[in-house]
DNA sequence: TTGAAAGCGTTACCAG
DNA sequence: CTGGTAACGCTTTCAA
């Protein structure tokens, strides 16, 4: 697929701290305390070391050097796709973990695709230590190719688990936001769910027994696709099936700015023609009008919490346990709501 | 699940190839093959190896390999700022173009700190085979640290470059932009400058010299802070001191999106009585509302053309010239102008 | 099919 | 302050 681009002849061998050491007139143990700013050595002979790797253009190993003190720790961030605010935001907060312990993180974007993502099983486990992120594949898969190493799953909603996970529990939230749907007089509260999978979401599931709960119909549910435009369809649609709707929930923010952009459009005032209520509490939700209410996730917890089992189970030292694993989501009201 | 020890101080030593072996009962090479998968090995034996790897929870040293096979290109991406929706598809792009290769990215944060920004350069190169990026600490720090690794820099709005650096020149899309508001009628333009760095922009000089070019007052520029509400304060700013204005161009999208927003709070509807032009095009101006015009920027190609420099440098073959490294920026059409 | 030996490039540990 | 020598863990010859 990839051809390697190779000129015969012009690959340069690489220049190594032998090299370096021979051409400075001294052995690889001066060269490597030149390099290292170690102490033992003497002014001039530094100098003069140092002039000659950079003459020759000598980088060290990383592998060499690697190899010897190990002492850097790389692990692989898995996301399905960048572009994807939530995912973003989970990203920046697991940098940001991960650099305030010195580590280095690998990036895999799997473009939400299967096979993606079963390549990127394929060849991480050669890079890194540890694997934080997200597969959509079976688990026995992601367990085939990362062996012992440890992994640590952001935010999948399946029941049952392997590796360790971080679970999102947003019952709570969203119940909230239907009790406070409910206070503000809204009878008839539909929702936008995620489309595509084959199950309804576990975000249904929590509208579904909240509404019940408060003796709603929770039947007023369609699919939309994961985007703002599909939002907007959705509402189109959920508004032809039923027009008495007031209120709706939606499964993402990314679906519910869609809604508001074709609230806007068919010339329902928000909130007081229909309210909406989002999921995840983005960052992108402060910069529409108006502002997105949501029942919000602490992603830099998210993603915080996920490099701190990782550091755990790197050293074994008292793993967190499920019930510790979990990052409750919020009901945070803004204008829409 | 198998838990290790979690006492302290039970650090259980590194399992190697050599463990495995003798647990297997055979040699070093024996196991190599079985976990490589070669041919040259008997089925019952490889399973044998297989299982006391798998007993031993063996994982192969990255490093130990890296340093035998030298066959995996790293780069190290760097940004400011991840949540900057910028530089969220920038990242991305150079993720994909990375992947397409095979290689792996390590993404370091700065988060706009020339802290971290220096932090990032002293680590970077022990872990990293080429860098690219967005650094802002003068280019001599860039060089000291990456030593004869190549550097590519990403839209860095300097004037000298001693490594490569991928250009963005928006001189067309503004001066189009400008063309079309005057077209529609325009006569008083203002812009909304990037606050913060010392010297005014060259977006800014774009503009000046696009409003000159056109006969029109260039003067009326404030600058934003780099956010939504930067935006909005700043057009606030504008409006005070220059009533009349009736279109402004802003230095990027987030600034836009942060006027439009204050547009419509003070009841100015866009683009009737306020035209808002943005910059880099970003896919965040499609959900808000209007849709935002904008001097749009092709970031995939920013990311595949900063990688593709990087490829041509890592085999020496054939690199980029500076005219070559361009992304002209485009005015794309939308609602709010 | 398997094993012994020779590196890969670097740093750590002792000598001098 | 400097230089041998021995790891580090793995893969690649080359023999057996």
């Amino acid at each position: 697929m990839v051809s390697s681009s190779s000129v015969p002849g012009t690959e340069p061998r690489k220049v190594t701290i032998h090299d370096v050491a021979r051409s400075a007139g001294v052995s690889r143990q001066t060269v490597s305390r030149a390099l290292n700013d170690k102490d033992e050595i003497d002014g001039t002979t530094k100098q003069r070391v140092l002039d000659a790797a950079r003459a020759l253009g000598y980088r060290p190993s990383r592998f060499a050097r690697g190899l010897v003190r190990q002492d850097t720790t790389t692990i692989g961030l898995v996301i399905p796709d960048l572009l994807n605010p939530f995912f973003t935001e989970v990203a920046a907060a697991a940098l940001e973990a991960a650099r305030s312990r010195g580590w280095h993180v690998v990036v895999y974007d799997t473009a939400d695709t299967a096979e993606e993502e079963r390549g990127t099983l394929q060849v991480i486990s050669s890079q890194v230590d540890a694997v934080v992120g997200y597969f959509s594949c079976p688990e026995d898969e992601v367990e085939l190719f990362t062996r012992g190493m440890p992994v640590v799953l952001i935010g999948r909603e399946h029941r049952t688990a392997r590796f360790s996970s971080i679970r999102i529990d947003g019952e709570d939230g969203v119940h909230a936001a239907v009790a406070h749907l409910v206070a503000r007089g809204h009878a008839q509260i539909g929702m936008l769910d995620h489309d595509g999978r084959a199950e309804p979401s576990i975000r249904r599931e929590w509208f579904t027994a909240a509404a019940t709960s408060h003796g709603l119909d929770a039947g007023m549910v369609v699919g939309a696709d994961q985007s703002a435009d599909g939002g907007g369809a959705a509402l189109r649609t959920l508004l032809t099936t039923h027009p008495d709707i007031t209120a709706v929930l939606t499964f993402n923010d990314i679906i519910a700015i869609g809604a508001l952009r074709e609230a806007r459009r068919i010339g329902r005032s928000v909130p007081e023609e229909l309210a909406v209520i989002g999921f995840d509490g983005l960052q992108l939700g402060a910069v529409v009008e108006p502002p997105l209410t949501s029942v919000a996730l602490d992603t830099r917890k998210l993603g915080a919490l996920a490099i701190e089992q990782v550091a755990r189970l790197l050293t074994g030292v008292n793993p967190l346990a499920a019930d510790d694993l979990v990052v409750r989501a919020e009901l945070r009201l803004a204008g829409s709501a």
